[in-house]
RNA sequence: GGGCGGUUAGCUCAGUUGGUAGAGCACACCCCUCACACGGGUGGGGUCACAGGUUCAAGUCCUGUACCGCCCACCA
């Protein structure tokens, strides 16, 4: 027996040595025959660091792919990282701003886009080696990045074709503008906040028929309209009117429409119609022809009108108007309430609606030669179980999701990233690449972040290049990722693929919960319980970790995780090594037959172990393991990862070595040799097995035994036969 | 306002197609027995939120109620 047994489990003394080997040997990257398995990694922001929520999802797809490669799939599982367009550069910014207090017009342009490429990787190294540490089983040698030369070239051509095929537009629309980020964000990236508010019921002047009520009254100097609802009779007969005042030093001209929208219970049952900064505004705006063209906001959220608000900040101008209403006698109401305030996720700006000239995909029009709109295409491969999603009922999630899609608004103003692949020389403009004649200048904005990712299960095997990597391994078998991206990335992923290839992008959707502290609460910074996966690690090993993060982890639900359960496993794993070092000493001490391979024989033919004698095949202990090998598969078959970790983990302890190594005992004691041999070839036929299914919940211990058993069938427990029956 | 979850042992959670309630941790008592004290043995503890219904049988299916949570949504 190997000297290592004798002393209590070490992570710290194999994991790494084990995962070298493991990458040497080349057998991460998909072998060369056998049916292919897909799945690409969600990549991680290059913002840093991995937290605790990466750690299950790596761990959840790896204990696919190392299930789908003992399989004898050809398994792929393709990492990389994310350049994360917005999250990276304000952090980059902030770090910049904080140590030499300079903002990004001081950098310029070329400078901080150097300064982020030099952050970037930095993290992408630290993120790679944090991949590593968990005992992620990726293939290194696919490693792809959003932003680098292959999938830039994606982009364009994705940009390019869906130009082509009309479904790019640019247009003035109203877009969300974060005023201290400076740019356009997506409806996904606005969080709203419950805020204390007044309602304000006026008159624009004394001799204005309606009174309206609002929340914002200095957004009304760029009303054009007020609207009723059609069946209000207290204002039917305005309706159609016109009028002329000039509210707070402004000239504004009022028009009286009706429109269904309005709810005639709410206020005075009128509202200002501010087409240029409010959604809703604009859309009914657009159902009576009014003018989208007054803008009273501009980027730096101040007024920009003349006389006394003129460059004022809108809360200032708030109170210069309310005062400017009192004194008109024109305020008939201040009622508090509670509104809603739209900010942005990722720099707290509270948002402001503004028309802006922006790149967008359009999701209503009609795909050309398809039949169908993009919307359309996203919403039938789901209806019809064309993808399933888990858990399912987040299926209705998505529906309910895309029946409130808008088009996409897919320009940004800032500078890391992709740059909109689009070159202007006076009233022209050219798409794609940039032409070879002088005097064209590119386009400003960059791409939003997930018209990047959304490319990701293509991008990454070579499109648009007709490669054997995409005609193999696409449309990719499982996507494993948080149910908080499920909009963010899932639909985005369906949607590019759908439009570039005409296919899904994978076939199963597994999504898994958020991982909070002990008490329940999210992880953030401003708690500080983030709870560092590769300090866990260093402190109680990759195995304890996953399986602490994977046992009843179920999908789609949010679980606590906290030291003492991580500290439970790895005490496993230290049972488990004794498990094994009782094992390996009695097979040692009674001696085992190994049968010797022969020309001519697979390893398989040797059922299920070069040591087994075929007769124990019929004992109470072997029956007892077939059984768990038969649930455990139809578990991982089935995405129950969550189920059978915590099987395995039972039978190992509580059956193996409660139960049948305690049995043992007194046989292996006793004088009757064949007995003796008999029981020692079981218990290391049982070691054997078990170690099979534990393997990708458990990979380094289990590799570590196994690289100690007498007789294996395998270079490495990675890649041995998983016990079909 | 719309949608989606959750409510099972003190705590955290499983419970796959309906068939007499499970795990881990915690707790109580015993044991340093020659694989392991990062251990072993024994044991206590639940009217499965509530109210109806379907069924021979419901934690599991249906209806409703309450509470907790999440997502979406600019009643201005």
């Amino acid at each position: 027996m190997d000297e290592k047994f004798t002393k209590p489990y070490d992570p710290r003394a194999t994991e790494a040595r084990i995962y070298t080997e493991w990458e040497k040997s080349g057998h991460f990257a998909p072998k060369k025959d056998g049916e292919p398995f897909a799945m690409m990694m969600p990549p991680p922001n290059a913002t840093g660091v991995l937290h605790i929520g990466h750690a299950l999802g790596l761990t959840l797809e790896d204990i696919l792919i190392r299930y789908k490669r003992m399989r004898g799939y050809a398994a792929l599982w393709l990492p990389g990282t994310d350049h994360a367009a917005i999250a990276t550069q304000a952090k980059v910014e902030k770090e910049i701003n904080k140590k030499e207090g300079k903002h990004r017009h001081d950098l310029g342009r070329e400078e901080l886009l150097k300064r982020i490429g030099v952050f970037v990787k930095e993290s992408r190294a630290i993120i790679e080696k944090q991949i590593r540490v968990l005992g992620a089983s990726c293939d290194w040698s696919r490693e792809a990045f959003t932003l680098d030369a292959a999938r830039r070239s994606a982009v364009n051509t994705l940009f390019k074709r869906m130009s082509e095929a009309g479904l790019i537009y640019r247009g003035s629309r109203i877009i969300n503008w974060d005023p201290r980020g400076q740019t356009t964000i997506s409806d996904d990236e606005i969080v709203h906040e419950e805020r204390p508010g007044k309602l304000y019921t006026l008159r624009y002047a004394k001799d204005f028929p309606i009174a309206i009520a609002t929340t914002r009254p200095e957004t009304k100097v760029g009303d054009v309209a007020v609207a009723v609802h059609p069946e209000d009779a207290r204002y039917r007969e305005f309706v159609g009117k016109e009028y002329d005042a000039v509210f707070c030093d402004v000239p504004i001209h009022i028009k009286i429409v009706a429109d269904a929208a309005v709810d005639p219970a709410f206020g005075t049952g009128a509202v200002g119609v501010t087409p240029a900064h409010s959604y809703t505004d604009w859309e009914i705006a657009d159902r009576h022809q009014l003018s989208h063209e007054v803008v009273v906001i501009n980027e730096l959220a101040k007024m920009a009108v003349s006389g006394r608000l003129k460059e004022k900040k809108t809360n200032e101008a708030r109170e210069i108007v309310v005062e400017w209403l009192k004194a008109e006698g024109l305020l008939e109401k201040e009622e508090e309430t509670l509104q809603n305030i739209a900010t942005a996720e990722r720099t707290g700006g509270v948002i402001e609606p503004l028309p802006k000239l922006q790149w967008f995909v359009d999701v209503n029009k009609e795909v050309p030669g398809r039949g169908k709109s993009l919307k359309q295409l996203m919403l039938e491969p789901v209806r019809s179980g064309q993808i399933r999603i888990i858990p399912e009922h987040f299926e209705k999630t998505y529906f309910h999701w895309l029946e409130n899609l808008r088009d996409w608004c897919i320009s940004r103003q800032i500078w890391y990233g992709q740059q909109v692949p689009v070159w202007y020389k006076g009233e022209e403009a050219v798409v794609g690449e940039e032409p070879a004649s002088e005097g064209w200048v590119q386009d400003e904005d960059t791409l939003d972040t997930w018209f990047s990712s959304g490319a990701w299960t293509f991008s990454t095997l070579g499109w648009p290049e007709a490669t054997e990597d995409l005609k193999k391994f696409h449309p990719t078998d499982v996507l494993e990722t948080g149910y908080d991206i499920l909009f963010f990335w899932v639909a985005r992923m369906i949607l590019m693929s759908e439009f570039a290839l005409a296919e899904i992008p994978f076939r199963t959707v597994y999504l898994h919960g958020i991982i909070r502290d002990a008490e329940g609460r999210k992880i953030s910074k401003s708690l500080g319980n983030n709870i560092d996966p590769v300090e866990t690690v260093g402190k109680f090993g990759a195995d304890a970790l996953r399986m602490a993060l994977v046992v009843g982890n179920t999908p789609g639900m949010d679980s606590r995780i906290d030291e003492e359960k991580i500290r439970g496993y790895s005490r496993f794993a230290n049972k488990l090594w004794n498990i094994a070092r009782f094992i390996l000493e009695q097979s040692a001490q009674v001696g085992i037959r190994i049968r010797e391979s022969a020309p001519g024989r697979s390893a398989e033919s040797y059922y299920p172990s070069p040591t087994f004698p075929p007769e124990l095949a019929g004992t109470r202990e072997w029956k007892g393991l077939e059984v768990l090998t038969k649930d455990v598969t139809k578990d991982l078959d089935e995405f129950r990862m969550y189920v059978a970790a915590e099987k395995i983990y039972h039978y190992v302890w509580h059956e193996l070595a409660d139960k049948i190594l305690e049995e043992s005992k007194p046989i292996l004691n006793a004088a009757d040799q064949a007995a003796r041999q008999s029981r020692a070839a079981l218990l290391r036929a049982l070691l054997g097995r078990a170690l099979k299914l534990l393997h990708p919940f458990m990979p380094f211990i289990t590799e570590e035994i196994y690289q100690s058993l007498p007789a294996k069938d395998a270079e490495f427990l990675m890649i041995a036969n998983w016990p079909v029956i």
